[in-house]
DNA sequence: CCCTGATTCGC
DNA sequence: GCGAATCAGG
């Protein structure tokens, strides 16, 4: 497998949306983890918390300044005001980067994000935890649309188009309570268990697979 | 043990 | 550029 411009669009996608390597390397299919990670680095997408990088004392850099005897000012960082990417309706907690606990029965939804079986409702997964400060600067493509991170858990996260595409959004609609998608998407999200001899084996293509047009 | 991401390094 | 091997924390 190769890296073509939509498995890399995929895998920017995803990684900026929160999910591990491992779930972005299932969905791409071919890949190990090791080698979304890679990607993902020589991509330059870099910088999510890594359980073995919690802490990162300046200790390396004391060597180099240990030569110039005038001690750079330390960097007092002015306290860059909390900011919060996309102003919600109500006060509700924060949107912690919350991963869906290793569900028994994962597939792929349609635009590649985890789809939960009715049974084992959840708190649904914000698929779009804004880390960091990273202003959301809405183009005008997508502007009125709704973005990855206008995500709630009342509003159909049923995705429209193709991520790393202008104008892919969300669906945006109000929820089928209890399912992260309106009633007309839960339609196409959750088909009837059928006998096994005429069920269709799942389309393992992620993230809407490739481009149909 | 499982998971995670980071890094290295031969290819 | 790629990714397996390795490392190291949770």
């Amino acid at each position: 497998m190769s890296w073509t411009d939509e498995r890399i669009d995929t895998l920017r996608t995803m990684w900026e949306a929160g999910q591990t390597a491992s779930q972005i390397a299932e969905a791409l299919g071919g890949v190990s983890r090791n080698a979304v990670i890679g990607k993902a680095h020589r991509l330059g997408l870099q910088a999510r918390p890594s359980p073995v990088k919690a802490n990162e004392p300046a200790v390396v850099a004391e060597a180099v300044v240990a030569a110039a005897p005038p001690a750079p000012a330390p960097e007092p960082e002015p306290e860059p005001e909390p900011i919060r990417a996309a102003p919600v309706v109500d006060a509700e907690p924060a949107p912690e980067p919350v991963r869906e606990p290793q569900p028994i029965l994962r597939s792929v939804g349609p635009g590649g994000f985890v789809r939960q079986s009715p049974g084992e409702q959840q708190p649904p997964p914000s698929p779009a935890p804004p880390r960091r400060l990273v202003p959301a600067k809405p183009s005008p493509e997508i502007a009125g649309k709704t973005s990855l991170l206008d995500l709630n858990d009342r509003i159909c996260k049923w995705p429209i188009g193709h991520p790393g595409e202008p104008d892919f959004h969300f669906c945006g609609d109000k929820v089928n309570p209890g399912f992260p998608y309106c009633v007309a998407h839960c339609g196409h999200a959750y088909q009837a268990q059928l006998p096994r001899r005429d069920r269709r084996p799942p389309p393992p293509l992620p993230f809407g697979g490739p481009r149909v047009r």
